[in-house]
Formats: structure tokens, C-alpha cells, sequence
RNA sequence: GGCCCCAUCGUCUAGCGGUUAGGAUCCAUGGUUUUCAUCCAUGUUACAGGAGUUCAAUUCUCCUUGGGGUCACCA
């Protein structure tokens, strides 16, 4: 069973490229019926805290990726990690490193000054000797100190290094016995039975330490993704610095989960030429070896699209619901129906479908100069005094079509075109020139409504 | 700097030795529309450079250049 994980430090909120592991490790294991889980890493305890978990749950269930069993918590694990510690010691392939901070420090500039790499010079290997006072010592492995380590996988192809170049013996347990991060993950996800790892690829390079816990604990190596980085419009690695990074804020934005998650998907993976992936299609076509090479760059028109269409295709009584947090409450608006039909076309976000529900729902206050200029020209009072007699005279209107008939008869009648009574007539209503088809407007509005914006607008505007 | 990764339109990408290098987005133009938007149609724009291998390279190899990642008692 293929076992996928996400494993994020909680010291934020969930970020976008985190979520598009996450995404891509959740696919691959529903594909596979298999499980997702969650490992909250939060052994840094200066960094972490319970806001930042909870603000990644909550980003997950607005998405809609839910994690298979439990929640896995580093920081309540500190007994398994000292149980294999010891273990290692016991057998020797660890050992205990008196080395201070600052000799340490001295080591690395003298090594720096050389030109050579930093390494630990592995002083403490294989000492017998009586250890200095007053040290506590850190936990080192005794890492391979030639030979390649080959990390297999499944998006870079084979990636091999070269142990002298990479490798030193890296610290496991820090002197206050805690262990270290790629001491935890190894143990972890062998643990946790995690067999395929979908990662950044800026852990690459942090691998072979990996596979070095992993082989002197004798556990089996998962098979490794790593998928490349987003990157800014700079090019450089995605951070938070770059705005609009958090997942959550595009919730604010006015942004479908199906459109996010549709989004995420194509960034650096794609199937053929398919752009508009359900959940559902994710699932069963998602493969990790269809993951590009190279990284990609951050950018939000394609969002702003898929944004746009899936909200086109969201049934009106969900729109209802959505725009609830955008402060429009439509839940009893009798025409609720035709309003969404004639908004939803022309809105890339929720916020603005908010906006443009307002536009209609609310009598304008003031009028576009502009339009004004433009529209109230000629006869256009006239015209809008007719058709205002007209639909007085009209019964129980409810339908676009009906209010569109009245348009009609006006326009025959005073042998004008459409343009004549149109423009007017939506500078009137809504108070500038752009906006949905004025039968639907008026449909929405209702009889009285538009009688008394259009009265209010000769008012305003007749001087 | 050492090590590692990467390189097709502005952006997301298809391509897996022989294609007029395809799609999407963006942009522009036209059509539809009483307006705007939607929608439809059309168009502009790409294989980083250089050597090989081959009858044939965007595709395979090497080099150069460019970009990125990573080098902790952080995760």
C-alpha cells in the first residue's frame, strides 16, 4: 500500500508551496488507495505553535484534503527517538562528540579561510580517551566517509554524491539530548510506514543523510519525489515575502478550493493538454512521473481563470452560501436566481461577484459623470419617461422577457434604436454604463425599484 | 566557493530522432451583445549558445552560459 505524507513545521501559516506537496503526496496515495498522513514537525520548540497547526488544519478542510488516522506529533515522540539513539551507540555507529561550539566554529573558519569545505573532522570517531571537562556532548553517526550514495528518484532520476564531498558525521542529538531533523524524519516516516516521499526539491540534498540514519537502522528507503520549487517572479524560491502566500488568504480573496487546488496541480505536473482538472479527475490521473524537471514561476493570471470558470460552474445556491463571507445574504432575495445567472459570468473572484451584487442590489447614490455626459443626451429623458409610463401601465412583471417587451414597444413606437433607451436606462439603474443585460436588471429590481431609480435619476440629472 | 538540480512562447505546459514545434493563459484584432463581461473566431510570441553522435536533432552525449537549491547543535 503506497503510504504518502506531509509533514510540515508548524511555525506559520500553510503556504502555498507546501500545499502543493501536500496535494500532490494526497493524489498520489488516493490514486493508489492508499493513505495520507500528517506529521506536524514541530520539534523547534522556540519556532513553533499550536496557531501555526491549527491555521494548516484549517486550510486543509477548507480544501477539502483530509489526512488518513491520526496526527502524528513529533514533539510527543521524544521516547522513540532517544530509544534509537541509545541503539546506535550501543552498536557504535554513533558516538559522543566533546567538541565546544567553539572549537567548532574555529575548525570551520580555518577551513574556510583554506578554501576547503566545512566539515566536522571527525575527531571524536573513534576516541577512547578520557572526554574534557565540563562539555556536554552532542550525538554524532558515523557517516560513510567514501563511496556514493545514489538517491533514486522518481522525478530527478538517479542523483548521485559522492560521500567525501557531502557527507561528514552530522549531529543526531544536539547536547541537550534533542534529536535533529534528519535524524527525526528518517525514523518517522520508516515508522510510520511511509513508502513514497513527495518533497521540495530543496531537500535533495539533505537525502543522503537521511539514507544514512535510514541504513544504519537498518530501515527500508522509501521511494523519493522531489518536486521543484515555485519560484517568484524574480526567480527564486517562493517565500513569504512575496505576498499572497498563505492559503488561507486566497479564501479571503474570493477564491474556489477547485480552483486553487486545479491550479496547484498544473504548476510543474501536467496530463497531456487538460487544463481544468475536477477532484475526482486529479485523483485518478495523478502520477508523479509526469512531474516536471524544472521550477516554476509564480503566477496568478491562469488563477484568476480557472477562478472565473469554476465559478460560472458552481450551482447559484452554493454562490448563495459562498458570498455569506463576503457580507451578501441573498438567502431569501425571491430573485436570487436570475441576479446570479447575470453576475456570475463576469466575476473572477467571489469578492467581486460581491461587489457587482451590491452594484445591482443597492440604488446608486451618485452617477458616473461620464455616463451621465454620455447617456443623458437628446431625447433620452423622453425616452425614459415613456417607458416608465409603459411599465407602470404593465401588470405583475417577473420575467426578463417581459420587462424586454416594454423596451420593444418603446423603441417602436419612437422609432429609435436599442442603444437610444439602453444606455439611459442603465445609467439610470445602476448608475454607470457597464453592468449585466438591463432586462435581467430590471427583473431583479422589480417594478417599483426601477420605476424609482429611474425617477431618481431624471431628478438628479434633468437640470 | 563545494556539491546537487534545471533550461520549449511573457507565464503554465505538450513533445519522448523525422511535427507547418501543439494546447492553455496573457495580449491584440474581429464577431456576438442596447453597454461591460461572457462566449466564439483569428493573430503575435519559444526550442539559451557551441561542439559532437546520426541520413536526420527541440529530443541523445559533452562543454559553455544562465538560473535555482543546499551546505547548522533550523526544519
Amino acid at each position: 500500500m503506497v503510504i504518502t505524507r506531509f509533514a510540515p513545521s508548524p511555525t506559520g501559516y500553510l503556504h502555498i508551496g507546501g500545499l502543493r506537496t501536500a496535494l500532490f503526496s494526497y493524489l498520489w496515495a488516493k490514486k493508489n488507495g492508499g493513505k495520507f498522513v500528517l506529521r506536524i514537525e514541530d520539534t523547534d520548540k522556540a519556532r513553533n505553535s499550536d496557531e501555526a497547526t491549527q491555521a494548516i488544519l484549517e486550510a486543509f478542510a477548507w480544501l477539502g484534503l483530509e489526512a488518513d488516522g491520526e496526527i502524528t506529533y513529533q514533539s510527543k515522540r521524544s521516547d522513540i527517538y532517544a530509544k534509537y539513539i541509545k541503539q546506535l551507540l550501543d552498536e557504535g555507529k554513533a558516538y559522543k562528540c566533546y567538541m565546544s561550539r567553539e572549537e567548532l566554529d574555529a575548525l570551520r573558519e580555518t577551513q574556510m579561510a583554506n578554501k576547503e569545505r566545512t566539515k566536522y573532522d571527525g575527531r571524536y570517531r573513534d576516541f577512547e580517551g578520557t572526554p574534557p571537562e565540563g562539555v556536554e556532548p552532542v550525538i554524532r553517526i558515523k557517516a560513510p566517509i567514501s563511496g556514493e550514495i545514489i538517491v533514486h528518484d522518481g522525478v530527478k532520476g538517479d542523483v548521485v554524491f559522492q560521500a567525501e564531498d557531502i557527507l561528514d558525521d552530522f549531529v543526531i542529538a544536539r547536547a541537550d539530548g534533542s534529536p535533529t531533523y534528519n535524524f527525526v524524519v528518517a525514523i518517522d516516516d520508516a515508522l510510520m510506514g511511509i513508502n513514497e516521499v513527495i518533497r521540495g526539491d530543496d531537500h535533495l540534498s539533505n537525502t543522503p543523510k537521511q539514507i544514512v540514519v535510514y541504513e544504519a537502522l537498518g530501515f527500508e528507503i522509501p521511494k523519493f519525489y522531489h518536486v521543484p520549487m515555485i519560484h517568484n517572479q524574480q526567480g527564486k524560491k517562493l517565500s513569504k515575502r512575496d505576498g499572497a502566500t498563505d492559503v488561507m488568504e486566497y479564501k479571503a480573496m474570493g477564491y474556489l478550493p477547485e480552483a486553487l487546488l486545479n491550479f496547484l496541480v498544473r504548476l510543474g505536473w501536467s496530463h497531456g493538454d487538460q487544463e481544468i482538472f475536477s477532484m475526482d479527475e486529479m485523483k485518478a490521473l495523478f502520477d508523479p512521473k509526469d512531474i516536471n524537471k524544472s521550477a516554476s514561476i509564480y503566477n496568478t493570471e491562469k488563477l484568476d481563470w480557472l477562478n472565473a470558470h469554476y465559478i460560472k460552474n458552481t450551482p447559484n445556491d452554493a454562490l448563495v452560501e459562498l458570498l455569506l463571507d463576503f457580507d451578501i445574504v441573498l438567502t431569501s432575495h425571491d430573485k436570487k436566481e436570475i441576479l446570479l445567472d447575470a453576475l456570475k459570468e463576469r466575476a473572477k473572484t467571489l469578492k467581486e461577484l460581491a461587489t457587482l451584487s451590491r452594484e445591482v442590489i443597492t440604488t446608486p447614490s451618485e452617477y458616473d459623470a461620464k455616463a451621465v455626459k454620455k447617456a443623458f443626451k437628446g431625447n433620452a429623458f423622453e425616452v425614459l419617461e415613456n417607458f416608465a409610463v409603459k411599465l407602470n401601465e404593465a401588470d405583475a412583471l417577473h420575467l426578463p422577457e417581459e420587462y424586454h417587451h416594454i423596451m420593444e414597444s418603446v423603441v417602436n413606437e419612437m422609432e429609435i434604436g436599442f442603444g437610444k433607451i439602453g444606455n439611459p436606462l442603465r445609467v439610470a439603474l445602476l448608475g454607470k454604463m457597464s453592468g449585466p443585460g438591463l432586462d435581467a436588471v430590471m427583473a431583479i429590481l422589480g417594478k417599483e425599484e426601477t420605476l424609482l431609480r429611474i425617477e431618481n435619476a431624471i431628478k438628479a440629472n434633468a437640470s
